[in-house]
DNA sequence: TGAATTTCTTGAAGCAGTTCAAGTTTTTTA
DNA sequence: TAAAAAACTTGAACTGCTTCAAGAAATTCA
C-alpha cells in the first residue's frame, strides 16, 4: 500500500521492520480527483503531500488573473509550501491535482510524532529537501540563461513523457512564457 | 568563536553542553578575502559554508560571458551546491566571497561524523533546508509575477541595507535584469 | 597620491516574447 | 452522442527590457 513511499525512503536510510510498522500506521493514502485543491492561497499549510500516483502542481494566480505553475509533482515527489508550513503564515500558493491522484497526506502533528518515534526520518527529509533546494537553484539557472525555446527543448529532452501529460499552457507557464508562444514554438514558427 | 552558528542552531534545536563541545571541536573558522572562490564550476562540491561575517554569492557565467548571481549569503546563511554535494556531480556554479568574510567551512566527511555524534543536527539541517527551499519558491514567484522595477523596489523594501552593500550590477543580475537597466531604474528613467 | 581598475550612466536601436482577438480542435460531461 | 467546456492555434500590433558603445564616476592599490 505504501510501498512507493517506503521504497523512496529506503533509498536514503534503512528502516527495520518495527520502524516500518510504526511508519505505516501513521500514514493514510487517499484518492484525489483531478483538479481538486490540496491547498489554497491564504490558507496556512500544515500538511506535506507525497504523490504515489498521478500529478499535482503548485501554482499562483498572477496580477493579470492567469495561472502560473511553479512546480509539478509526479510519482515519488513531495509537494507542499514549506514556508507556510514552518512559519505558520498564509500560503502564497495553490496546490492542485492535475490528474486523478493517489496521495499520502502527512499532517504536521503526525509527522512530528513520527520524527520523534523514528529519528532516522529526519535524515531522509533533510536529504530530500536539500536535493529539492538544489533542483530549485538549477531551475533558476535555466530560467536565467536559456531562451523560451531552449527551455522548452531542454525540458522535453529531460522529461519526454511528461510533456505529453499536462496541458501545454500549464507547461508554458512553468517554463515562464505564454501559452500562445508555446504554440508557436511547437509549430516551429519562432 | 562559533557563537553565531551555535545561536542559529539553537533557534531550531536545543543542544546540551557536551554536544556543544563536540560540535565546536569539529568546526573551523576561516578568514576569506574578498573575491576568493569557495567553489568553481566543474568542481565537485563537498563542503557547506556558513557565513558568520561578510557576504558570499553563488553565480554562473552565462553564454554571453556575463556573471549572473543566483544567490547571496550574508551573516547566518549557509551556502553550497547541494546537488553537486549529494550526487557527487560537477557543480554548475561558482561560489565566491563578495566582501572579506569569516566563514565556517564544514566538509562532508566531518559533517557526516557530526550528524552521527549529534543526531539532533539532522533536524536542524532539515528545517533550514526546507525553509531555504520555500524561499527559493518565493523567489521564483517574484521572478514570474513582477516587472524588473517591481522586483527592485520589493527587494529594496525587504533588504534596505543590503542594497547598499553589493555592486549594483550584481544585484541587477540577481533580480534578472541588466546592469544598464538597473541604472535607469535607480535614476527614475523607466 | 596617482594610475589602474571597477562600477555606474546614458541614449539609440533592436528584439524576444506578450497581448489581443478570433477561430479551430480536442476533451469532457450530461 | 450532442452540447459544453477546455485547450490549442494564428497573425498583427506592441512593449519591456537588452544590447551596444562610449564616457563619467568611484574605488582600489601600488
Amino acid at each position: 500500500m505504501f510501498t512507493a513511499l517506503l521504497d523512496h525512503i529506503q533509498k536514503f536510510i534503512t528502516l527495520d521492520s518495527e520502524e516500518i510498522d510504526i511508519l505505516e500506521s501513521g500514514l493514510t493514502l487517499s484518492k484525489v480527483k483531478k483538479k481538486e485543491h490540496l491547498l489554497k492561497e491564504g490558507q496556512i499549510c500544515n500538511t506535506i503531500y507525497f504523490v504515489t500516483k498521478g500529478c499535482a502542481r503548485q501554482y499562483i494566480i498572477n496580477p493579470k488573473g492567469t495561472e502560473q505553475t511553479l512546480q509539478f509533482a509526479i510519482e515519488n515527489w513531495w509537494i507542499t509550501d514549506y514556508l507556510s508550513y514552518h512559519n505558520n503564515t498564509p500560503s502564497h500558493f495553490y496546490i492542485q491535482t492535475v490528474e486523478n491522484c493517489e496521495i499520502i497526506a502527512l499532517e504536521k502533528k503526525d509527522l512530528e510524532t513520527l520524527l520523534i518515534k523514528i529519528p532516522k526520518l529526519e535524515k531522509y527529509f533533510r536529504i530530500v529537501s536539500q536535493k529539492s533546494f538544489g533542483a530549485a537553484q538549477m531551475r533558476i539557472k535555466f530560467l536565467f540563461t536559456m531562451s523560451a525555446e531552449e527551455r522548452y527543448n531542454h525540458f522535453k529532452k529531460q522529461q519526454p513523457d511528461f510533456v505529453q501529460r499536462v496541458p501545454q499552457y500549464m507547461l508554458a507557464s512553468y517554463l515562464d512564457f505564454s501559452a500562445e508562444f508555446m504554440s508557436k514554438i511547437r509549430a516551429g514558427k519562432v
